[in-house]
DNA sequence: CGCGGGTTTGATGATGCTCAAGCCCGGTGG
DNA sequence: CCACCGGGCTTGAGCATCATCAAACCCGCG
């Protein structure tokens, strides 16, 4: 099972992984199932794990006041899982993170991250690579939220992230898109005509 | 001038920094006037260097097909600016970034920026935080745009970044927030009235 | 068969956009 | 000193997009 996150590490970084480090990420990654709608994260706990996902499929999402669901991130096999805000504050979360299959991961506490994991140059080139990633990601999604219209944001989200469509149902996308259900849903139809 | 640079890396980091990092600062970082309307970057262009903001007002957006720009990012004093994306892949710009007051920056190369100025500790430090912070704060703005109404978005732009609406005109505020400036008028004058 | 989760469809309405005009105000030049 | 200009802001009327609400449908599963 920890081959796995060795393979991902090696294969994004430039440095090999010695059997030293690889015996340390075996001590702080401890694997865990998590159950389809199992939590991971409720807003108002405070975040103490990274988890990078084994396989699964997870969501993070806020919860307006009227009780309606939006869908910040989602999340398949080879990403990382926390809420950065609160692990690195170390206050309560706005958000929740479940999972949305049934979903196996491996844990490190944030301070084993700390002093431990992020002292292995193969991981800190990994978390380079994995932060520019993110960071782009995020931006290029503000630029979609900002400047392009629902259809154009689904037809974004089609070539960018086609595995979501699907992993998730509709009403998942459709959060995640910042729409209804019911207007992706007509976005679909126009579209499967043409 | 330089000196600016220095205290925000030692006071945004345990550590302090050497009269020798100090050196290899100032000689990395050359300062730069970009006047009012002064293009930074260009869409196309790949961006080469990363600036730290001394003095004056920044923004960073994308033009649609309709010719319609819309910011992405907006930078004041003592804050970063590149485009990431950019600048880490190598590959012409989506965005545009440009001085929106006349400015000042301390500017440096992306390769000086990887081989001198990244190997000192009190600013790979600084700069880890400052990842922190801008990753959450893109969360943030994303929650905003795909759970928020115009209004609460504006609200929340209020509280969060007041500086914004003192530097920029409201046409670039409302862009920001992806609404039109005919929008955020008529959300100012309803806030007026309580 | 019936239930539950997900999707679709339709009718109606709110939110925010578009387009067009006018206003305000500071700066410039006659 | 006044006229004019430009950038920014406001206002109004009409319209498009998307949300809401309610109902029906679909289908896999116990």
């Amino acid at each position: 099972m920890h081959e796995i996150l060795f393979n991902y590490i090696e294969s994004n970084s430039e440095i090999l992984l010695t059997s030293q480090e690889k015996e340390i990420i075996k001590q702080c990654f401890i694997p865990k199932k998590i159950r389809k709608h199992q939590y991971f994260l409720q807003e108002g706990d405070v975040c103490k794990t990274t988890a990078f996902i084994i396989k699964g499929a997870m969501r993070q999402y806020s919860v307006d006041d009227k009780g309606v669901e939006h869908i910040i991130r989602l999340s398949l096999e080879y990403w990382w899982v926390s809420d950065r805000e609160s692990i690195v504050s170390q206050k309560p979360s706005k958000y929740y993170i479940d999972a949305w299959e049934d979903t196996e991961v491996l844990q490190a506490s944030r301070e084993d991250m700390a002093t431990k994991i992020m002292t292995i140059p193969a991981v800190i080139e990994t978390f380079k690579t994995m932060d520019n990633n993110h960071a782009t990601a995020l931006q290029n999604r503000i630029n979609a939220a900002i400047s392009f219209t629902a259809e154009q944001r689904y037809e974004d989200l089609l070539k960018t992230y086609p595995e979501f469509v699907q992993r998730f149902p509709q009403h998942i996308i459709a959060s995640y898109l910042g729409i209804t259900k019911e207007t992706l849903s007509r976005i679909r139809k126009k579209g499967a005509k043409q």
